[in-house]
DNA sequence: GTGCGAATCTGCAAACCGTGCGAACTAGCC
DNA sequence: GGCTAGTTCGCACGGTTTGCAGATTCGCAC
């Protein structure tokens, strides 16, 4: 996602209007790496501006996603949740806590057997775990699968 | 998962009872490959059990859930989907008629940035696109569309 | 086969997440 | 300042899932 100013003229250029409210949202979601929910963004914003409706919040985000500038995440089975790094990568759920971190993913290889007439656009690769705040310290990390190097 | 008849013993090994109901979903989840969701098996059952309950479908999946008999997922959105085939497998999720197909992932190997100190159990893959009978049937050879006499 | 008790089933209410809609409001423009 | 299209708001509603309590039934003991 853009930073605010930008995305204002973005906006202006579609002739779409800017108001305090999507404003406040540009700013809230900018560099935001938490992949917060609507009802956790309202939360915020409501601190902020008591008046703004959970209607506005959904009715951004979905703008944002439609736009490009957002995306959005299906993961967990819970609330979707927002992503405001356009970058392609891919995330890691911590089973404890929920938190969602970002990670990269580079020379992927791998056999698949089933996608054969399958016309793949991209995948998507959620790891699961638990995050380094809510590992036990006394327990050593998984030497295989946290290493740079890993098997399935 | 296992066979009814395994299931049967298992559930009342456990002291869990066999009743009609569990055993009709038994028989509908065998082998069932296309990770319906708890509606879809929910009318599959009303038709040959008409008196049974919605909550009674959602309550023995949970059962089963937690049993390992089946696993839940949560791709795309919508209800949850579940999968009687407990073996190591990814998906591919059609963009377009929300099939989800079996994908088997061999010698998977890939550096990722970002996993340093979370100590990840696994890692699931959802591949998107449209699946073989969404594909458009406009490629290269298919013999009928690319004919000559059907070309405008 | 009867009876008992615990497990299960059912139906409904309610929680949760998100969208549709229409009335009220306002940003951007003259 | 006024106009108007775009936006916001509040509420109702749809889809999915869970909580609950009363009715029912399975499995077992007699
Ligand atoms: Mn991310
Ligand atoms: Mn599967
Ligand atoms: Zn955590
Ligand atoms: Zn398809």
């Amino acid at each position: 996602m853009r930073r605010p100013d930008e995305l204002t003229r973005a906006f202006r250029a579609q002739g779409l209007k800017i108001t305090p409210q999507r404003q406040l949202l540009f700013t809230l979601l900018h560099d935001n790496e938490t992949h917060p929910t609507a009802e956790a963004l309202y939360t915020v914003a409501h601190a902020q501006m008591p008046g703004i409706s959970r209607r506005t919040v959904y009715q951004t985000l979905t703008d944002l996603v439609s736009m490009g500038e957002l995306s959005s995440l299906a993961v967990g089975g819970g609330a979707t949740r927002f992503d405001p790094n356009t970058a392609a990568h891919h995330h890691a759920l911590c089973d404890e806590c929920g938190a969602l971190l970002d990670i990269y993913v580079d020379d992927l290889q791998f056999r698949a057997q089933g996608l054969e007439g399958f016309a793949a656009s991209g995948a998507t690769i959620v790891f699961n775990g638990r995050c380094a705040t809510c590992v036990p310290n006394d327990l050593p990390n998984n030497p295989v699968i946290n290493n740079k190097e890993h098997q399935q």
